[in-house]
RNA sequence: CGGAGUGUAGCGCAGCCUGGUAGCGCACCACACUGGGGGUGUGGUGGUCGUCGGUUCAAAUCCGGCCACUCCGACCA
C-alpha cells in the first residue's frame, strides 16, 4: 500500500471524550471514528488489525476442530421465549418489531439459535461431540458505553458453542477449549492471566475468564504469587482464618456516639483500629411470599469490604442481593443505618469468617447515636452462620495455603463456561444415546472479544509515541520512507524496487511516498503513532554507502543493512506467523 | 437508572457573566521557501453557534422544553 492512495488519517490531537490510552490512540491513529455513544467506524487501518486479530482467532479455532457457520444478527423473539430469557434479559437485549409487528431482538449472543440449530441437525450421539463457532458482530445496549471499542455496544466476537452426550465429553471439550484459548492469547504476545469466574446470568456452573493485564481493565483479578491459584475478585476467597477467637475481657459497654454514622467517624472518635470494629450491612431475605420481607444481617470486620456476589449465594439471602431501605430498617430494627450492630439485634446474623474471630469488638447498638464496646460474640450475639462474605485483599493467604493473594486490574478478552443443560433442555435439543434412548445434550459455551483484544493490545502495547503492534497484528509489517524522493532519483527507484520485493516474500508493505510537503518528521512521526514494527528509511545520504536505515519500533537505536542484505533480512526480522 | 457536566469549522478551544460584524490554534487549499523529527511566510476554503420555542428593535450570549454526548456511580449473558 502506498500512502498516498491510503487513509493515514492521524491526529495530533488528542480528542477530549477518550479516558484510556487505547481509545486515545486508536482515534489518534486513525484506526476508528464514534458514529454515536458506542457504536465506531473503523477505518483502513483499524479494520487491518482486527482481520488479522480475526485470522489468529479463526485459525487456532480451527486447529481445535471447530466448526465455523454464521449466524444472524437479528433474532426472532421466539427463540428468547423458548429459552425463556425474552423476559429474564434486561434492556441490553435490544428488542425491536419489523414491518408485520412481530418481535426481533439484535443477538447479544448466540446460545438460542445454536441450540436451534443443533437439535435440527444433530440426532445422534454418534455426532456429537461438536464444537461450533462464528466470528459475529453483537450488539448490547450497555446502559453505559464507555472505553472506546473497550466496551462498545456493537463488537465483534468469537462466540462458539459445544454439545456434548455427557459432563466427561464436555469436561474434556472446556480443557480443550482453555488449552485453545491459552495458545490464542500468546499468539498476540499477551501478558495473561485464566481466572475462575462468576458465571453470572448466562447459566451454568463451571466457568474461567481470560484477562489481559492492564491498569485500566475493569477488572479486578487475583492470584497467588507461589501457586496457580487465581480468580476473579467476585470469586476470590482468602484462605479461612486460622486463628481461634480469643476469650472475651471486656464488660460490654453502651457508648453515645454522636454524629459518628460510619466505621471511620466511629474509629476517629473512639481512637479504635478498624479492624477492631465490625460493620452491619442490611439486606432483604428470599422468603418472597408476602409483602413482609424480613431482613438479615451481614456482619464484616470494620476494614473489609462485603462482596456481593458471595453475598447473594448465602442460604436465606435474596439474589441478586438487595440492600434493605432505611424505612425497612427503621422499622424492623428502630434505629438508623449507621448505628445497626449484632447485638440483640431483632434479625438473623449470618458473621463473615474474619469477623466471626474477632472478642471484645465496637460495634453499632441499634440504637441512634450509639454503640457498644467490648462486644463479644456468644455471649452478646447470636450468630445464624460464619461465611465468607468479604473481598479478598492485597497480602491475604491464598485459599490453598501456598503463598498470599494480589490484586491487578484486567481485560476481560475471554470467557468460557460449562453451561450444562440450561438450554438444551429449556429448547429441548436432544439425541439417542446408544441405548436408544433420548438424551438432552450438555453444553459449553466460549466467547472471545475480538474487537475489545484490538484495545487490549494497543493497551499492553504503546509508548509516548503512539502504539507498538506486535508483528502478527500490525496494520503493515514495514513501512519504507523515502527521504527528499523528488530531488533523487536513485532514493526513489531503490524504494520501489524495495516495496515490490518485500511484497514478494508477503510482507504487508506501506511505503510513505506522500509528497514532498510531507516534512520527513511527519512521516516519522505518523508511522510511529500507527505503531508499524518496522522501519526502511531510504535516503542518499545512506546510499552513499549502499545502505538503508533500519529501526524496529519501541527500540531506541537503527541500524544500517547493506541494500543488497535488506530484503533477506526483513524475511528472518519479521515474525509472520 | 441516580448524580455532575458539555454541545460554537474535521479536531482542540475562546467568546456567553455584561445581548449589537462569529474568533484562535491544528488540519485543509494555493504559491514560494525549507528538506533526517510534527518547518517558515503570504493568501485562502470551511460554521443554520445541538434543536425547538420564548423574551427583545436585536440572541452563540438571557429564559424554558427537547435531543445528543461525556464523566462519576449502579449495572454488565
Amino acid at each position: 500500500m502506498r500512502t498516498s492512495k491510503y487513509l493515514i488519517a492521524t491526529s495530533k490531537e488528542t480528542p477530549a471524550d477518550a479516558v484510556v490510552i487505547s481509545h486515545q490512540l486508536m482515534l489518534k491513529a486513525g484506526m476508528i471514528r464514534k458514529l454515536a455513544s458506542g457504536l465506531y467506524n473503523w477505518l483502513p487501518t483499524g479494520l487491518r488489525v482486527l482481520q488479522k486479530v480475526s485470522r489468529i482467532v479463526k485459525e487456532e479455532m480451527d486447529n481445535s476442530g471447530a466448526l465455523e457457520v454464521s449466524m444472524p444478527v437479528v433474532q426472532p423473539a421466539e427463540l428468547w421465549e423458548e429459552s425463556g430469557r425474552w423476559d429474564v434479559m434486561g434492556d441490553e437485549l435490544q428488542r425491536f418489531k419489523d414491518r408485520h409487528d412481530r418481535d426481533f431482538c439484535l443477538g447479544p449472543t448466540h446460545e438460542e439459535v445454536i441450540t436451534d440449530i443443533v437439535r435440527n441437525e444433530i440426532n445422534s450421539y454418534k455426532q456429537l461431540p461438536m464444537n461450533i463457532y462464528q466470528i459475529q458482530t453483537k450488539f448490547r445496549d450497555e446502559r453505559r458505553p464507555r472505553f472506546g471499542v473497550m466496551r462498545s455496544r456493537e463488537f465483534i466476537m468469537k462466540d462458539s458453542y459445544s454439545f456434548h452426550l455427557n459432563q466427561d465429553s464436555l469436561d474434556q471439550t472446556y480443557q480443550l477449549m482453555y488449552d485453545t484459548y491459552s495458545n490464542i492469547f500468546s499468539r498476540f504476545g499477551f501478558s495473561f492471566r485464566a481466572v475462575e469466574a462468576d458465571s453470572g446470568n448466562i447459566g451454568g456452573n463451571k466457568s474461567h475468564e481470560f484477562h489481559v493485564l492492564a491498569d485500566s481493565g475493569e477488572d479486578e483479578i487475583v492470584f497467588s504469587d507461589q501457586s496457580d491459584y487465581a480468580a476473579n475478585l467476585e470469586m476470590a476467597s482468602a484462605q479461612a482464618p486460622l486463628a481461634e477467637r480469643p476469650p472475651s475481657s471486656a464488660e460490654l459497654a453502651l457508648i453515645p456516639t454522636p454524629d459518628s454514622r460510619s466505621i471511620d467517624d466511629v474509629c476517629n472518635f473512639l481512637g479504635v483500629k478498624q479492624s477492631s470494629t465490625v460493620k452491619t450491612l442490611v439486606v432483604l431475605s428470599d422468603d418472597d411470599e408476602d409483602d413482609e420481607q424480613t431482613l438479615i444481617a451481614l456482619v464484616l470486620r470494620g476494614d473489609h469490604q462485603l462482596n456481593e456476589i458471595k453475598a447473594a449465594k448465602v442460604a436465606g439471602v435474596s439474589s441478586p442481593l438487595t440492600f434493605a431501605t432505611e424505612e425497612q430498617i427503621r422499622a424492623t430494627i428502630n434505629c438508623d443505618p449507621g448505628s445497626i450492630g449484632p447485638v440483640k439485634a431483632p434479625v438473623k446474623v449470618i458473621v463473615d469468617r474474619d469477623a466471626a474471630i474477632l472478642a471484645d469488638f465496637v460495634c453499632g447498638a441499634n440504637q441512634d447515636g450509639h454503640h457498644y464496646s467490648g462486644a463479644n460474640w456468644e455471649r452478646d450475639a447470636r450468630i445464624e452462620s460464619v461465611e465468607d462474605l468479604r473481598n479478598v485483599e492485597e497480602g491475604d493467604a491464598s485459599p490453598d495455603g501456598n503463598g498470599t493473594l494480589s490484586i491487578k486490574r484486567g481485560v476481560e478478552v475471554g470467557h468460557i463456561f460449562q453451561l450444562g443443560n440450561k438450554y438444551s433442555a429449556a429448547m429441548n435439543a436432544t439425541v439417542l444415546d446408544e441405548n436408544g434412548k433420548s438424551a438432552i445434550m450438555e453444553m459449553g459455551c466460549y466467547g472471545i472479544g475480538v474487537s475489545r483484544i484490538v484495545a487490549a493490545a494497543i493497551e499492553q502495547c504503546h509508548d509516548e509515541k503512539g502504539i507498538i503492534w506486535p508483528d502478527n497484528i500490525a496494520p503493515f509489517h514495514v513501512v519504507i520512507i523515502p527521504l527528499n524522493a523528488h530531488k533523487s532519483e536513485e532514493v526513489t527507484a531503490v524504494s520501489e524496487s524495495l516495496y515490490a520485493q518485500l511484497q514478494a516474500i508477503g510482507l504487508d508493505v506501506l511505503l510513505d511516498d506522500r509528497d514532498k510537503k510531507t516534512s520527513p518528521g511527519v512521516k516519522f512521526a505518523d508511522m510511529e503513532l500507527i505503531g508499524i514494527p518496522h522501519r526502511l528509511v531510504v535516503s542518499d545520504r545512506g546510499l552513499e554507502n549502499g545502505q538503508i536505515e533500519y529501526k524496529k519500533r519501541g527500540m531506541p537505536d537503527t541500524q544500517d543493512v547493506a541494500v543488497s542484505d535488506i530484503v533477506a533480512f526483513l524475511k528472518k526480522t519479521v515474525l509472520i506467523d
